[in-house]
DNA sequence: ATCCTATCCTGGCTGC
DNA sequence: TGCAGCCAGGATAGGA
């Protein structure tokens, strides 16, 4: 599932082969991973665009468009579970599950690719419109603990729904919330009010590092779905301690990693290491 | 304010 | 071996 070290490594590989493209066409197979915009209004808004700048916020992956050195607007894409993204020769034949490709000026295209049809690919005149509500990026230099502190002082949530909440904190999800809070020692029940200031700081360190060990392993592949745009899958499965290690030992202690359900999903720690 | 449930999908797994 | 049925999972909406 990308989470943001997949949506970061899969921005990083293709960012050098979209900026400065120009789009030349369209090919729209599914129009609901559109996000609500008709194929001829899509087709509109991009075709004859530049892509100007391609970045990540949060789980989202992004490419501000620009028309005669305006904007123009951006494309937004969420990869959701099944989503994956390449930059192949226009030749390249993408399997069956292709749902939009973007003709580029240099006889590449821009693949949009899902299994499941929850991915979207949205165009929007300003994207702030769709990221506004995002909660802060955790390895920018704002996420600090005495900021985490605050933010979890003020609400009375369980901390693992709490880190999945978008709004809350941007780009982590199921994977790596499961390990940050292995790593940091805490239980996923735990009432965010009930965090003081020490372990506050040491889930704050624990949520950066790693975010970007997995990024350094580019993403983690644990189904068959995530794979980078080179078709690579990434490395940081390798290096789980409770995420879809339910039964086997704890690293840590050897007690017996378990497998709960909270906010509908599925969430793993190790009991011993983890108090409430 | 927070929690819970349903919805969207389908490959892959489980159990018979 | 075949097949029906269940499940995961991010975001969002609506109800409690």
């Amino acid at each position: 599932m990308p989470e943001l070290p997949e949506v970061e490594t899969i921005a990083r590989l293709i960012r050098p082969r979209l900026e400065g493209r120009r789009i030349e066409g369209c090919e729209v197979r599914w129009t609901r991973t559109l996000g609500g915009l008709s194929r001829p209004a899509f087709e509109r808004a991009v075709v004859g665009a530049r892509l100007s700048r391609v970045w990540r916020r949060g789980k989202y992956l992004v490419a501000d468009l620009e028309s005669r050195g305006r904007s123009r607007g951006a494309l937004v894409g969420h990869l959701r579970m099944t989503g994956r993204v390449h930059v192949e020769p226009t030749s390249w034949d993408p399997g069956p599950y292709l749902k939009v490709r973007l003709e580029l000026d240099d006889d590449t295209s821009f693949y949009f690719i899902d299994v499941r049809k929850f991915a979207r690919l949205r165009f929007t005149p300003e994207p702030q419109l769709l990221l506004g509500s995002l909660g802060p990026e955790p390895l920018s230099d704002g996420f600090t603990p005495a900021f985490l502190a605050d933010s979890l002082r003020s609400r009375r949530r369980m901390l693992k729904p709490l880190l999945l909440d978008q709004t809350f904190l941007a780009g982590v999800g199921n994977i790596y919330a499961d390990e940050s809070l292995f790593r940091a020692g805490l239980h996923p029940l735990t009432r965010s009010d009930r965090v003081g200031p020490a372990r506050s700081a040491r889930l704050c360190a624990e949520i950066r590092s790693t975010l970007q060990e997995a990024i350094g392993r580019e993403g983690s592949s644990f189904d068959t779905f995530y794979r980078t745009p080179e078709g690579n899958p990434g490395g940081y499965q390798d290096e789980f301690k409770v995420y879809g290690r339910a039964g086997k030992p704890c690293l840590r202690c050897g007690g017996s990693i378990v497998r709960i359900v909270v906010g509908q999903r599925g969430t793993h720690l190790c009991p011993r290491c983890q108090h409430r």
